[in-house]
DNA sequence: CTGAAAGCGCTTACAG
DNA sequence: CTGAAAGCGCTTACAG
């Protein structure tokens, strides 16, 4: 099923089914028709690899995930695909791990292979490596998330949203805030929300109190538990996700103590779970779906992409006054 | 940068390029080293679109999802790419949102057009028109969760699962079990899981009571509350998901109702909520990320499929003795 | 072991 | 308004 069928049934050649199918102009009302019509019953497809192949593009981008598990990731995926949908873009999705060079490598041979028109990196960093390659792809990038050196990101300013973050419970009367799960080594998020809520509470000559970890659930479980078991334990924690605090939330709630009462809780991200434990998380959210349509849009249209995004703390029932 | 300059440089023609980058034999073991250094120096990436061209097939598979944030698609995503990972296939990513029939026929027509070698569907419907579509295209799919008529689908068997399910509830004591979030017109899932339910019941001579709705952590809320402020409560409520389960516990949680104390609470899926509310759920759980290996095997591989997927009661700490 | 040629299905100047 | 021809980059019989 080609243009050379519905050319022959409909009595033209191949370049006029083209023109026709394209909609490039340059043919009767009456041959239009007819190939339309053909095509129809036909049901023709076009083979989109011959048309990329003359076309030297692929309208095809690549989005690159550490993987799909991750709460944030499936928002941002629905917005990428949203606005792909509508704009005739297709998707190549591809799992590059969480610091796998040699898959992340990988990933972008496919890419580069598969002619994609462009790469959205979700939360991937990349290793020197790997950003030489891509550069030598020559292929455009924006990333969310994380900073790509060289390449545009979509992300919230972390040290001023964990600052607001932090400032928020002090406002509350909360003194002793723990910032818990978070990884102080990570160059990017990790140290730039250590830092924002570091400076929050120089001002107040509070002693800040970072329990590292991994951002998860487990590691938020661990934190509260180790908090807690403390001499003087912390009237609030800021958990570095809401994975974290579901964490610290399951652990005080196992442990009897009344959240936000005896423990207040202040999640980040507004993820899924924000709004499934009970009680609902206070959060600083982050705008996934639309940092994903953002990032997607930068891609394919060029357009330039806003310095930050709008970060806010939504209110639920994690934090309460003191 | 193509074959082209490869061969232009090792001093041979394409064809001999192309035989040594697909190692298909017929060259000397000197032009082969020089060929392949070459190809290194100048970084060469095939145009796959070329050489889909000619192989007439692609390597991609499309993957078709409602949309990423239902809670079980991330695991079923994740099986899948490793697998897909491991062996060389492409994924094209898809959304053919709940019921929308405009959106899932430019699915197909878009995976059509890409020529993905098959599809394999995440608890997608087909609507009679895009089943004749789809049959129509010729292109092999695996369904994962709901049947397709005439594919083979990967899934638990929903009517024994509830079952067993609703026999544990009640091998445990409790006696007033309610089933609830469960859409009874849904001729598959729905249905199989209320049959299940009520199977399990009829032995025992107890009134089954069902509470419809649409598996969400909000249909979940609802029809606690509405059992709750009922007469006579149940002392148990099985929920057609986690999510749901979620939203049961929810509401137990804001009413000082202790679970499984007062009232037990089981989930189905094992899903990522499962383990982050408290208490954290025994539910019935569909091994989410063998299914979508097995399904993605099946489709590339031609392998045949087990009949059913094994489920199992997973327990945590929902449900207790009566 | 290697090359010349044809062809995959489409698009697009160029002629008319 | 339409056709004939060339070409996108690759693969693969066919010859030698």
């Amino acid at each position: 099923m080609t243009i050379k069928d519905i050319a022959k049934q409909a009595g033209v050649t191949p370049s006029t089914v083209s023109r026709v199918l394209n909609q490039s102009g340059g043919y009767s009302d009456k041959t239009r028709q007819k190939v339309l019509q053909i095509a129809a019953e036909l049901h023709y497809q076009k083979n989109e690899a011959a048309s990329n192949l003359v076309a030297q593009t692929s309208n095809v981008i690549g989005v690159l995930i550490t993987n799909a598990t991750t709460s944030f990731a499936a928002p941002i995926i629905d917005g990428i695909e949203d606005w792909a949908y509508q704009h005739g873009i297709r998707i190549l999705l591809a799992h590059c791990g969480l610091n796998d060079a040699a898959r992340l490598k990988a990933c972008l041979d496919l890419m580069a292979g598969q002619k994609v028109s462009g790469i959205l990196s979700i939360s991937v960093q990349f290793d020197a490596t790997n950003l030489a390659l891509l550069k030598q792809l020559g292929l455009p990038l924006v990333s969310l998330g994380v900073k790509v050196d060289g390449y545009p990101t979509v992300a919230i300013d972390d040290e001023k949203a964990a600052y607001t973050g932090t400032k928020y419970l002090l406002n509350r009367g909360y003194r002793r805030i723990a910032l818990a799960a978070i990884d102080p080594t990570d160059p990017q998020t990790g140290q730039a929300r250590c830092h924002g809520y570091q400076r929050a509470l120089q001002k107040t000559g509070l002693a800040p109190l970072i329990i590292p970890g991994d951002y998860s659930f487990q590691a938020g479980y661990q934190a509260a538990k180790q908090l807690w078991q403390a001499a003087l334990p912390p009237e609030a924690i800021f958990a570095a996700s809401d994975d974290a605090a579901a964490g610290i939330v399951f652990y005080a709630q196992s442990q009897g103590l009344a959240v936000p009462e005896q423990l207040a809780v202040l999640g980040f991200d507004n993820s899924y779970v924000a709004d499934l434990v009970y009680p609902g998380l206070t959060t600083v959210e982050q705008p996934f779906a639309q940092m994903g349509q953002l990032a997607i849009e930068a891609l394919v249209m060029k357009t330039p992409l806003p310095d930050q995004v709008a970060y806010q703390i939504k209110e639920r029932h994690s934090v309460g006054w003191r």
